[in-house]
DNA sequence: CACAAAATGAACTAAATTGAATTATTTTAC
DNA sequence: GTAAAATAATTCAATTTAGTTCATTTTGTG
């Protein structure tokens, strides 16, 4: 009865992406199935590089190698970036043209700041979904070489566009953000953009980074921390930082809860 | 009382769209057609890239998790699109590069394209929702200034990207077909940013209009006809204007149906 | 009306999924 | 450290689903 394989493996991942660890004997008496057919699943879900296989279950993925699929990275820790985005959008005043780089929490920054009257740039394509009729922010699309994964547009050709605009802010999202390393992403194009972003800004640099994010190191270095001015994070990020540590690189930090 | 196959697939999509995962047996009982035909309806929702199939049945696209619903809109003469876009897609080579405006007609020519190996280079931003992992095109926005109205950008801001490339063809969307006035649309920054892809196309200039647009003229003047090549329509379309007399134009006619 | 094209379903073969039994490996307990 | 328990890998048979080919029905067109 009931499920097909396609099914049963989107509720395991729905499971793992909520927070939980998820166990073999577990999961097979929820679904009423053999032990057996969940090792299967798992094994197929840690085949696509969505989680990662541990004795007796799998967890959420941990290293950042390649660059995961937006959909999946969307659905991690959503509460945590909804306060982020609400956090951040009361560090913007009326008026301000903002650059905002690409990222599942940087599009609830975006969210959080549809009825402020300002001017975004971005090179996050998903933003044109939050943009309708009843948005009250102006909004300027980066173009360039669009990446399915991130939803994003990036490369060379975006800097032609970028470099017309000079913001007063700039909001950033990173896949890693560590005070040696700085900031990172696994895609040596969006580190481009980002930089190219951060570049253009003669106001203040605010990152947003869920706690997942804090102490973890990805593939390319976007800027040092010394460029930043803000950090907006979780309770979780929060507990991993200290704020006189921040305070002496001069980044101010924001815990959103 | 059976359902065309259309409408059947239709429901199915809807289906697909609210609960995230459909089965073949579950289907059959609910439209009482063998398993078989509802088989062939999911081949032919994964043909178009809409649908991902799986073992007994099939799945959203993980790569596009949340539709707009701009694409579920009721949008005026489907068929007569699709049919335009399918047309147009024949005469599009393997590595060509392509400009392509904005426009419901336009992007069911992006709709027929996601298995030619080519770039396109557009305004329309809702081309991101059909480039996704298994869509053999390169996808490269132009950038600058969003309108919510026509999911498209443009302006002065598009023009340096655009300046940057030389595509052999470009695809054009109108809201206005006249042999006397032109290409003609209701938005002047839409015509400027047109005219400038066409400008910058050292091949074929294609245009795409359904029988409604044949005759109009609209506020705007994009170009004049004898910048164009060739003209793709439907059977209304074809009823009304002579292939001799745009002949005489240098126009090729291409009636899709 | 005749014809071509598409849609549908039946019969059959191929492939994937599933679970049991068995053996190997890792983890836990002492 | 070793033994016991739990988890994983392997092989195999039963079941379900998918792919193929063909005949029948429906639809659209001149």
């Amino acid at each position: 009865m009931g499920l097909i394989p396609a099914d049963r493996q989107r509720q395991i991942l729905d499971l793992i992406h909520s927070g939980k660890v998820v166990q073999v004997q577990e999961l097979s008496e929820r679904f009423n199935v053999s032990v057996l057919t969940i090792r299967r699943d798992l094994d197929h879900l840690a085949a696509e590089g969505l989680v990662e296989r541990t004795h007796g279950g799998a967890t959420l993925r941990r290293t950042m190698s390649v660059e995961p699929a937006y959909t999946e990275k969307a659905l991690e820790f959503p509460g945590e970036k909804r306060l982020i985005g609400t956090a951040t959008a009361t560090l913007i005043a009326p008026g301000d043209t903002i650059f905002i780089n690409s990222g599942s929490t940087t599009l609830e920054v975006i969210r959080a700041l549809w009825k402020h009257e300002i001017t975004i740039v971005t090179n996050n394509i998903d933003a044109a979904w939050i943009a309708n009729e009843d948005a009250a922010f102006k909004l300027i699309l980066v173009g360039g070489a669009y990446r399915t994964r991130s939803h994003s547009v990036s490369g060379s050709l975006s800097e032609c566009l970028i470099g017309n605009i000079y913001a007063n802010k700039a909001i950033i999202g990173v896949d890693g953000f560590s005070l040696q390393a700085g900031l990172t992403t696994p895609v040596v194009e969006e580190a481009d953009t980002t930089r190219f972003m951060i570049e253009r800004t003669v106001g203040k640099v605010i990152v947003v980074a869920a706690g997942n994010k804090i102490g973890v190191v990805s593939n390319f270095r976007t800027v040092g921390v010394e460029e930043i001015d803000t950090l907006v994070t979780d309770s979780t990020g929060g507990n991993m930082l200290s704020s006189e540590e921040l305070a002496a690189l001069g980044i101010e930090l924001i815990v959103a809860e």
